[in-house]
DNA sequence: TTGGTTCAGTACCGATCGGTGCAGAACGGT
DNA sequence: ACCGTTCTGCACCGATCGGTACTGAACCAA
């Protein structure tokens, strides 16, 4: 009842929807939200409009699909940085992983979530609201991992985890912007490497 | 000849030029570059369309001088913080101005440079270039302060200036999206410190 | 074959975008 | 008083914005 063994009726579509929405977020990724223009999306996705329409529903939800699928591919450095044994390599690999996905060889410098919608005018505020909850919980999912760290001993009872956490944020979205400034990945993982020398023992 | 003594000849301007400016900078401050659309600029500088072209060109000299303007006003501390006597009073001079340009208790949050356009579309490809010359501008500043820093032997031969500028200003570029973000000037005083933690001695 | 259903393409919607033409108002110089 | 100059306000420009109505085309079930 209603769930997605939805019989293949009507005529199929003709494109690869999980490929449009790939390019959509690529568009979206370099353009931002507002700067992306649906002739610009649905031109790179290889569709028209109308199928657009039909098959995301419209340009905030597609955002929405785009990020969504952002966050399972480009920045799934994040999640996985979680795993690592100790604090340090969590900051490490986090930031790592930042650089890497904001300064990949064929696609767009920076990072979407920054890049989407720092600023943004009214009729684009669900979308800047949502961009800064991903970034908020990226920061939380940090924090708690940090106090994990202190409760194993693994950072020192004078470890403050949030501080941690925002610091290892801000470091993530200077590297997006220092990105999208122009800087490779070589001047960034420099970058990093400065971040953390004042990490605690 | 041509000098700036020019004669006040023809109606008199009816409004506040450099308050008009003033105005305008907040709007693309808390809108970006493109997020601000000539109606809501005009709208807040008081001015008609016809008043706004007459006296500044086009949105896109109106945002070159609400950027001069920003540099020499708000943004100011970039400046102000080279003149510190050591490398670590004036980068924490430097991310100290940031907090608070970034969290007025009275403006837009952030920084007008990283909300101005980071992702554009191509037609706005000229106010992105000169964003990106301006917070290079910023970074190499710092380099060469640094660089002073080195040979006046307040910095250890050993450090690297230009990586340590580079560190400072993705410091700098992460505190304005964690202002954009919701964080007050009192955390990011804290990121602030923890980032310092690990300076050079 | 027919009907129900979904997708694709064209042509179009009202609104807004940045930007102007034009007439008149407000000034200094003569 | 009159002129040249500059600023203001209104109406308007073509282009583009995000979004849709409508006509067929392409499929499945019966």
């Amino acid at each position: 009842m209603g769930d997605s063994r939805k019989a293949v009726m009507g005529r199929p579509r003709g494109f690869d929807i999980d490929q449009a929405l790939e390019r959509a977020m690529r568009v979206f990724w370099a353009r931002g939200y507002e700067g992306a223009s649906l002739a610009e999306l649905t031109g790179a996705m290889g569709i028209t409009k109308t199928s657009m329409y039909a098959a995301f529903g419209n340009k905030e939800q597609l955002f929405c699909k785009a990020l969504q699928r952002y966050g399972a591919g480009p920045a799934a450095y994040a999640t996985r940085a979680l795993e690592e044994p100790t604090a340090r390599a969590v900051a490490l690999a986090f930031l790592r992983g930042a650089v890497c996905t904001t300064t990949p060889p064929d696609g767009p410098s920076g990072c979407l979530t920054v890049q989407g919608a720092l600023a943004a005018s009214d009729e684009s505020r669900a979308v800047h609201d949502l961009l800064v909850d991903w970034r908020n919980d990226a920061g939380v999912r940090l924090e708690e991992r940090f106090r994990r760290a202190v409760d194993e001993g693994d950072l020192p009872r004078s470890a403050d985890p949030r501080r941690l956490a925002r610091f290892v944020m801000t470091m993530g979205f200077g590297i997006a912007v220092q990105a999208a400034n122009g800087l490779g990945p070589a001047e960034l993982d420099e970058i990093v490497d400065t971040a953390l020398l004042g990490w605690p023992a």
